[in-house]
DNA sequence: GATCACATGTAAGAAGTTACATGATTCT
DNA sequence: AGAATCATGTAACTTCTTACATGTGATC
């Protein structure tokens, strides 16, 4: 199955977590700093009606005549894709260029059958194998930098390393959580 | 005037260091981890007319005849619209939204008069509120949440937690540079 | 019945992606 | 000459942005 956009699958999980309505999703991102999603409605009604062309949600009939509003809410085959979509393990490509998309992926996970530890252990192969791609280059051939660039490049790897803490941490927690119930 | 894309600042910053083709570029992108930038050529050669066309930067006439290896170098009016770009304080929004945006103006802020620290100073006020925004959602509405999306959440929080102290240490070393010369 | 908040939609354009096409040079 | 590599270009598609348009219900 072909895959959607960010935005497609964030609205997706939101729509699994409680059936809304495009105004309800915009209010979602514009009142929390839960991701960086754009309330606009040029976004969002484009977004909801790939997803209901795929048959991954749909609204209740209801609602005909004039533009009332209309509540969206996960098809069977809308929860299927969402649980294949969590149970992907995070790729080094998705590390380097969409975390984001990671981080949007963890938090739907509590709808998840497994939970988060699978993930959370390749997460955590992934972003020390990059961490270590990025000090190997500020060794080598990225050694000369002129200040400001180095300075941007350590942000960079400042960034990966706090993100290699918090998985650690974050599994300890998923762990505690487990055991405890 | 109109700004361009990130990809078009990335390159009108790296055609300052030194005059370069479209496919000098593409390499650039493909053997360096410096940013998340595509070395595909559906992306640099329309960015490079675009800079063209705002007469951003030019082609030495040269190389007419078939297509051989074009090297482009900023115009002047190029290098004034690099200087403006890098002179433009942080803002939250790009904090929040287009950090890689922010890095990037800080990579070639050495050829810059000022030098960083102006630029650094903004960026640690508004990095700072921004954390404390975070801190405050997760002691007030998003207190709840469930498992995986408050570690996801934190994720996030870490991230910018980490480049609060870069950026600390990022300032200390613009200031011993000036200093020492 | 005017006005405001709720709610959805759309058009134009920007910029990227993937995949393909093609010319020029160098190496064997 | 053939193959690999250097180098540029383009078409189709996707998705987002900004800005505008429009309908519906509640309140004054």
């Amino acid at each position: 199955m072909a895959h959607d956009s960010t935005l497609g699958y964030a609205l997706l999980g939101l729509l699994h977590q409680l059936p809304r309505s495009g105004y309800d999703l915009r209010k979602v991102f514009s009142t929390t700093p839960i991701g960086r999603f754009s309330d606009s409605p040029g976004a969002i009604y484009p977004a909801l009606r790939r997803l209901v062309r795929r048959r991954w949600i749909a609204a209740p009939a209801a609602a005909r005549g004039g533009r009332r509003r209309r509540v969206y809410e996960p098809t069977a085959a809308g929860r299927r894709a969402l649980s294949e979509w969590l149970a992907r393990p995070a790729t080094r490509d998705e590390v380097v260029r969409d975390w984001d998309l990671l981080m949007l992926r963890l938090a739907f996970m509590t709808e998840n059958a497994q939970g988060p530890e699978p993930f959370l252990a390749g997460l955590a192969a992934e972003v020390r194998g990059h961490v270590a791609e990025l000090e190997a280059f500020l060794a080598g051939p990225g050694a000369g930098m002129p200040l400001s660039a180095r300075l941007a490049f350590e942000s960079g790897l400042e960034g990966y390393r706090a993100q290699v803490r918090w998985v650690a941490r974050a599994q300890a927690a998923a762990r505690a959580r487990r055991r405890s119930g």
